[in-house]
DNA sequence: CGTGAGTTTGATACCCCTCAATAAAGGTGG
DNA sequence: CCACCTTTATTGAGGGGTATCAAACTCACG
């Protein structure tokens, strides 16, 4: 079984770590690290290093906020669940992200680990002092923050969207363009997280998420290689279905 | 005709000003203003005053962005105009909202006027500079992306619901729950966008938008005095709505 | 190697989207 | 202030896409 790169630690760490694509300069959509090695340092003196295996849960929803996390590797979804049961994810997170956001001193979410995860710990009453002393550290929680913005507006935009297609062709170019960053060449794509979970992401049932992966798989799109591996053929047709007004092409299969 | 409020310029301003639900202290949901007397004076020296008409665009998505605004009166959209002509509303906004997020440079939605609006105009080369002085404002503005960051995730929760009524619920105990900051006692609910503008905000078609707002007509849990005018009956029903799983009750119009 | 959770696939029903026509509201100019 | 026109909203009929229920299947894990 070939390694998995979002498993392994972080060689030598030195404290926490936030990216974002830049609010005012261009730089071509990269994301870019935010803080400077000081300020990594500062922050590492208040923050602790914590560990959760795959499917551990890391926070309830209505908890009372001790801290937010900042994660070093794997992958973290925030969720919400429904009077009626019904789950809501909010969020997948990763490197670099930061998660824990409260209201009244309660987390608005529940989090729990896609993969196993490492992450910073860092209690809010520490962090809130920190923040207050340093104007330019403060800055750059505000870059994360509008970053965070923009991409739960991406995910509004993606819900919106009224057919299956669309939706699931839009997850996967987010979810490339999320590991186009720290990733090696191979474009190899990632799906850590289970149908089930794209299901309550994407606000389909799981059973229409596993059909649209099929057809795009059928189509010669996407190829899988495993569950949670894939590999993208046709940026191309993924681009257009994920704009696709109506009128799906057919399948390439259709027998004499 | 009864005056509209939201119409009305407040009367002695003092420069820009923001509230959000606290993050840590408990306030009892209300929203409370940030900024401090002196924050708004130093503020409003480095913004000026705009006003739109009703429907006026403010900005075009990928316009170059060289200010943010935070509005005094008024209601603001901003929206996403996909490759298939869709619209997708990203937000409503009121006063003591900001708006303007950009991306290298750029806004990321488009924005327009739902009623005529005042708002502040800053520059953004102005406000960084300010920011980067003083570590308290950016606090203040900190808070103030945490909860624009709730409400983006509380809509997308309504995106994922399957349900017409729920989303229609839900949208409704939305606006209640902005108007009940600085409305009077009344318990008079204002719909200032069109129905197309709420479908383009839950992701539906007007048409059952239109429908769903009827039904909730029907079983006495809305009454509408005119289409932009309406008082909830039943908070009750509508919490339940909002909620349910699925099985609707039936109407209470089912004649002998 | 067996077990069970997670996933795929199939059949059916139903909710919502679409198209189309009517009705009401808002705005304009006489 | 009213007639007119345009825009916006309501209502209806019909079809399609997706949820739902149910069963077979695969894979990961112990």
């Amino acid at each position: 079984m070939p390694r998995n790169h979002i498993d392994d630690p972080l060689p030598p760490v030195h404290g926490p770590s936030i990216a974002a694509v830049a609010l005012w300069d261009s730089s071509d959509r990269k994301r870019t690290q935010l803080f400077s090695h000081e300020e990594r340092a500062q922050l590492s003196l208040i923050a602790s290093i914590v560990r959760f295996k795959k499917g551990n849960q890391i926070y309830h929803q209505a908890d009372q906020a001790g801290a937010v996390f900042n994660i070093i590797s794997g992958v973290v979804k925030t969720y919400r669940t429904m009077p009626d049961k019904a789950e809501h994810i909010t969020a997948f997170l990763f490197a670099d992200d930061l998660f824990g956001l409260t209201e009244e001193g309660r987390y608005v979410n529940s989090a729990k680990a896609v993969t196993a995860v490492t992450a910073y710990r860092i209690p809010i009453a520490a962090l809130e002092a920190r923040l207050r002393k340093d104007a330019t550290l403060e800055f750059h929680v505000i870059c994360k923050l509008c970053h965070q913005l923009r991409e739960t507006q991406r995910h509004a935009v993606l819900l919106g969207r009224r057919n299956a297609l669309a939706k699931v062709a839009t997850f996967i170019q987010m979810l490339e363009q999320v590991q186009a960053a720290g990733d090696e060449s191979t474009r190899e794509l990632n799906l850590p997280m289970s149908r089930s979970d794209i299901a309550d992401y994407v606000g389909m049932s799981l059973e229409t998420v596993s059909r649209s992966l099929r057809t795009l798989e059928r189509r010669r799109i996407v190829d899988f290689r495993g569950r949670h591996q894939a590999r993208i053929l046709d940026h191309r047709q993924l681009e257009t279905l994920a704009a696709r007004p109506e009128g799906d092409a057919d399948d390439g299969i259709v027998g004499p």
